[in-house]
DNA sequence: GAGGGCCAGGTA
DNA sequence: ACCTGGCCCTCG
């Protein structure tokens, strides 16, 4: 019925030339083809046109064929020769140079690290084009003669940080883990060892967990007057200002750049330092394929391009303790005098007779307290009494099918929060008591009673839904959940943090790493030497870690326990997840020395998850052999997998 | 992932 | 002699 003839006509159309000549200057392309198929993670080779030949430059994106459809891809080569080479790239899909030789090393370095793609790497490390954006000429930045580049006061009870320093300017390449100290503002810090870098003509990327954190950083670079205005590299920016941003770095615009951890990709031409706060954050982990981790991510950039690194906090990771013991970076700490006179003064409940939720002693230092300013203090939990414990023997109460029993109103009725049984007449089946204690007690009650023990006094609650960003210095109690505590300018006057042993209490790996951060966090709000009640033993390290102000020793203690474990950072993990079926079949890929499987071990119906253990020195025949079962299970339709290295939780 | 080649076994 | 389905390989 329809017969061809028109479509005769169209291919036979003056305006679009059939022949195509190659290039005479290094006719071939070697592409990194985004197909999003994990086993063709490689570069392909294409014709350029002469047309093409001048914007076809490495690091530019394309549009290319590949199996009869087009798919997009960056440029990383132009070569003279190549065997394979026989279709022509579709389009360059614009001239602008995103992708750099070095970013583009780093990203496989990261690949390989994480066995992922090159191109999974790539989609999260360079921002997706925005046309309008680019053809917009952006405005030339505002002059950067630094002001006070040599002004060093924030870092004057560090007594190694000069090290660091003359490490930098001799040419060389510092790594330093630096625990922040009480009373001194780390972000200042940041600025101050930015401002040198950025005056010896180097550039300088700076990595933060969370979109607030990068405003602070911004308006201290401000505040502080270097005339320095950095380029601010977050997703919440949306895309047009996101590429802008990107292009102004990638262009050389800017030489300062702060963003979260995608940033750590930024392009920043001549790159002298990487500076990375407060890595124990778990949004540095990247939650797409293949879930890289931004502070590994810089820590591999450091090596590969030799650029200097700075990671800080008010805690040390385990992963920096690590790089700390093996001599790669080094520490640089607060002067051993000052940390005394810096650090909170800790109270425990070791110090009171009996066990109460804020007993006596503690109770007297917010008293004392409120009389000079706001008292921060921290509860485990949003919510209202969750989970429930025996009054007489303190076990967890429990329902029949294992989930623990919690009480969501004063007047309520206990019910499991799994299975939402209710419990009216409950009996403890270890001592036959009908008593519950409140095993975390949540803000919401915390604020009653809290202000019912101190009539007057302003309560105020921070908690994810009803953030308080900042409190002013009048007293007042603040009631706040992990991660929102405000921010008190001049600091609070006192800290308590109740239920302590509730943050051990998680099935997570790093439930005690993660503990620790808050906890230093919160002492960090205080001022120096302010009282700060722990809910937990005088002898728990952690009470002694803070009040030694020593993040080190506590992660160097750490790291020790995870040795012994075999696990991350000292071996490295892979989690694979997949049908039963699948899972067994690729056992026998694991078979080299020190491997360590646990599983499979099945998680939902029909699905299951094994993790392979290796030393770290293994880490290479790691990767190989999840390549291999990433190809198999690609390429295949009867294997399906997913696969996760050093996640971060487990 | 999709299309193509190739072998095996079944069908006229 | 020819069709059909499954397997495996390639894709530049």
């Amino acid at each position: 019925m329809t017969d061809q003839a028109p479509l005769k006509l169209i291919r036979q159309s003056p305006r679009r030339p059939a022949v195509k000549t190659v290039a005479g200057e290094l006719p071939i392309a070697r592409v990194c083809v985004d197909t999003g198929l994990a086993h063709l993670d490689r570069l392909f080779d294409y014709l350029v046109d002469e047309d093409q030949s001048i914007s076809a430059q490495p690091g530019v994106r394309v549009r290319v064929p590949f199996a009869g459809r087009t798919f997009n891809g960056f440029i990383l080569e132009r070569v003279s020769e190549s065997e394979h080479a026989k279709a022509f790239i579709s389009r360059v899909i614009s001239p602008e140079i995103i992708l750099s030789p070095e970013i583009a090393h780093t990203a496989r370095l990261v690949a390989d690290r994480y066995a992922g793609s090159l191109a999974d790497v790539l989609r999260s490390a360079i921002p997706p084009r925005h046309a309008q954006t680019e053809s917009k000429i952006s405005p030339e930045p505002t002059a950067q003669d630094l002001l006070n580049p040599s002004v060093n006061a924030s870092w004057l009870n560090f007594p190694d940080f000069p090290k660091f320093m003359g490490a930098l300017a001799k040419g060389t390449t510092p790594r330093m883990i630096w625990s922040a100290l009480p009373g001194v503002d780390p972000m200042a810090q940041i600025v101050e060892l930015s401002t040198q870098v950025l005056t010896a003509g180097l550039g300088v990327l700076i990595l933060l967990p969370d979109q607030s954190s990068v405003k602070r950083l911004n308006e201290t670079f401000l505040e502080l007057k270097t005339n320095t205005v950095p380029t601010v590299l977050t997703a919440e920016d949306g895309p047009s200002k996101r590429y802008a941003h990107f292009l102004a770095i990638a262009r050389g615009k800017s030489k300062l750049c702060i963003g979260t951890r995608s940033a750590v990709f930024a392009p920043v031409k001549n790159l002298g330092l990487i500076v990375v706060w407060d890595d124990v954050d778990d949004s540095f982990e990247e939650p797409h394929a293949p879930g890289w981790h931004a502070r590994e991510v810089a820590i591999l950039r450091s090596h590969d391009q030799r650029v200097a690194l700075a990671i800080g906090g008010w805690s040390v990771s385990v992963e920096s303790a690590l790089l700390v013991k093996s001599d790669w970076a080094k520490p640089v700490l607060p002067r051993k005098e000052i940390v005394r006179s810096s650090a909170p003064r800790i109270i425990t409940i070791g110090d009171s007779a009996t066990y109460s939720r804020l007993p006596s002693n503690a109770w007297k230092s917010i008293r004392d307290s409120l009389h000079v300013g706001p008292v921060l203090v921290l509860v485990p939990r949003r919510g209202h009494t969750p989970a429930l414990r025996c009054s007489g023997c303190r076990n967890a109460a429990r329902c029949e099918c294992g989930g623990r029993l919690e009480l969501f109103s004063t007047h309520g009725v206990a019910s499991c929060n799994w299975c939402g049984r209710a419990f009216p007449n409950w009996v403890c089946p270890w001592c036959q008591e009908t008593r519950f204690r409140a095993s975390i007690i949540g803000n919401e009650r915390t604020a009653n009673e809290i202000g019912r023990a101190f009539p007057g006094v302003a309560v105020r609650t921070s908690t994810g839904e009803t953030r308080i960003d900042q409190v002013g210095p009048q007293p007042a109690i603040i009631v706040s959940t992990p991660g929102v505590e405000p921010w008190c300018k001049g600091g609070y006057a006192g800290g308590v943090i109740l239920d302590g042993w509730a943050f051990f209490d998680r099935p997570v790996l790093r439930a005690a790493e993660e503990a620790a951060t808050r906890w230093f966090q919160v002492a960090a709000l205080l001022r120096p030497g302010a009282p700060l009640f722990l809910g937990t033993e005088n002898s728990h390290p952690l009470a002694q870690a803070i009040g030694r102000w020593d993040a080190l020793g506590l992660s160097e203690r750490e790291l020790a326990e995870r040795e012994q474990l075999a696990l991350p950072p000292t071996s490295r993990i892979a989690v694979l997840q997949g049908d039963l079926a699948s899972l067994k079949g690729v056992l026998n890929e694991f078979q080299f020395e020190g491997v360590q499987i646990s599983g499979p071990r099945l998680i939902d119906e029909g699905r299951g998850e094994i993790i392979i253990r290796v030393p770290k020195s293994s880490s290479a025949a790691l990767s190989s052999a999840l390549r291999a079962v990433i190809v198999a299970s690609s390429a295949s339709k009867s294997l399906s997998l997913r696969i996760r290295v050093d996640p971060v939780t487990l």
